[in-house]
DNA sequence: TTGAAAGCGCTAACAA
DNA sequence: TTGTTAGCGCTTTCAA
């Protein structure tokens, strides 16, 4: 393994004193005047060579890592896997390195993993909130570093988010089945803290018509036998319910499956999921979807959090960035 | 945003030397013979301040990172979002963090990805090799870091290699489509290095036939609605076709479009698809799918990997695990 | 059993 | 315009 040359090697073999390199190095020749000549030896002798400054010298020094962590529930999520990678591939291009982490919905992995990332001195934090994660993330914003909050929020914190608007969607997809002749609309979602709009917004509507509301709410932490089983048998206790609106893409998975299996007069059961998927247009009937729009939330998360990362003054205004939802009718939700 | 504390500080404060606490704190002390009572005092006071030394720090100085770097072809294909996170965890618990890097399949990308990881100072590498990373890959095992390979290899480079038997299981998968009566069959696939098994097992049962290979190679960088049109197109000009093995699972998502959209005939395409999906399970036929053993793929990598990087001599003999894969028979590939 | 101090690679204030 | 040097926070050799 050879050993790798250190700025003073190179300063060294080049004749300059490393305070010229390093300025060069870090584009600041003109500004400090360094004379052409020596900025272009030492570019070409550096290129010549392969140096690369050491990152963690750097980092050491500066007090700056370069690195963003971003928390993701769970990155098999589709959702999450597509926000990582569209930040991932802006956060490169800008010179950062992003750290994707999951928290697999769960509190003490949650906390543990943003103390990870913090002992890891990166640079800013993009975080999937869960319940109970309010303290450290209050906490986390008090130590200063930039921090940008998607998916879903704590209103009372004063944090910069960027959300899609669950509630209106989860209204929408409900309304869109009532108008669709079905009344007696199920709603299926998990135990966890970004899905509690969808909730709201789903009950609104119900009750605006004065119809009844009917919820399963799992355990996040289910699997897919598990959300099968729990499915199978709220759908057969709740016999009468004629359409069901799934809050996630894995519930509607879990959920069209039982429904397979259930066959028989389930198989005319009205269907809308949150979350598109490229499958559901495969699917016969197509499954009728509430998409949210990824690679603007993605880009929009990322792009705040370079501006933070950039001005000087680390305090940001706090602001709430909702995004619209679009509803995608397929066969599912057709009228009976 | 208030100062952390050093290592200096918080020594002072304990009225201790640094080298006492450095020790400490790495568990040394026992083999160092820190007496009990200054490790309890060290202890309970860096408990009680949550003192935590800077990695940054520790990393320049031992010249490790506690990083490990893993390239992926796509994030959001869900082999390698599933690989992904099947070895983040373990490696969290082992103290590592991973860093995960898209290559996008481009081989341009990839090099700088691993320019970039290099440059972090991982401490070892976790690739899914693409065609003409060869050379930068044997360059990087010159210096010497752990590394293993996976998903597909090059088995001219001494590497340690995990991958699954590709070329049998797509001869299975052909071999099941022609026990069932089917005698046209097409492969559709991409222009990739890890395919290149696969298109060879399904090639050497095609010709154990005497029949005729037919083979679809698509671009990989083509989307969604590039690979439809495309299979549409194949489908169409090869319309003596009786059933079609997709060589991957995003292929398999376009070529069902397709079909669904072609309808009559093509209908009664017997499919076969590599990577198991949910969905395919849920899907009307079902799709039987050659499944791969994510679970033990994704650990027995890191636990390699842990190994290489915990043993002092960096020298692991070169290797190749290859697991065996599993047909999933739905009815996609029934009997006509 | 503990402490002083050098060094990991880099930046940047200060001096020249 | 360039060089000297003191840190950044930690580990570890060597000395006490």
């Amino acid at each position: 393994m050879k050993k790798k040359k250190s700025i003073y090697d190179v300063a060294s073999e080049l004749q300059v004193s490393v305070t010229t390199l390093s300025f060069v190095l870090n584009g600041k020749g003109q500004e400090k005047r360094i004379s052409k000549e020596v900025i272009q030896k030492i570019e070409a002798y550096v290129k010549e060579v392969g140096y690369q400054p050491n990152h963690l010298g750097r980092s050491l020094s500066t007090g700056k890592s370069k690195t963003i962590g971003m928390i993701v529930g769970d990155i098999n999520n589709p959702f999450f896997s597509e926000v990582a990678s569209g930040i991932e591939k802006i956060a490169v291009k800008a010179g950062y390195t992003l750290i994707v982490a999951s928290s697999n919905n769960e509190l003490n992995q949650m906390k543990s993993v943003i103390k990870l990332l913090n002992d890891r001195n990166v640079d800013g934090f993009i975080i999937s909130p869960i319940a109970g994660i309010e303290e450290t993330i209050a906490d986390l914003k008090k130590e200063g570093k930039p921090m940008v909050i998607y998916n879903c929020f704590f209103p009372e914190l004063d944090t910069y988010n960027i959300v899609v608007d669950n509630k209106r969607g989860a209204y929408e997809a409900t309304k869109h089945l009532f108008e669709n002749g079905f009344r007696n609309i199920g709603f299926i979602t998990l135990d966890l803290y970004s899905q509690n709009e969808r909730i709201e917004g789903y009950s609104d509507f119900i009750e605006s018509q004065n119809l009844s509301t009917n919820i399963l709410k799992l355990p996040y932490e289910l699997n897919y036998e598990g959300i099968i089983h729990k499915i199978t048998q709220f759908l057969t206790t709740n016999d009468t319910l004629d359409s069901v609106f799934f809050s996630t893409n894995f519930l509607t998975l879990g959920g069209l499956k039982a429904i397979s299996k259930l066959g028989g007069k389930y198989a005319k059961i009205g269907i809308v999921s949150f979350d598109d998927h490229l499958l559901y247009d495969v699917l016969n009937p197509g499954i009728t979807a509430i998409k949210q729009p990824v690679k603007e939330i993605s880009s929009t998360v990322i792009n705040q959090m370079l501006t933070m990362l950039d001005s000087a003054d680390k305090t940001v205004e706090p602001k709430t960035v909702v995004f619209p939802v679009d509803l995608i009718v397929r066969a599912s939700s057709a009228k009976r």
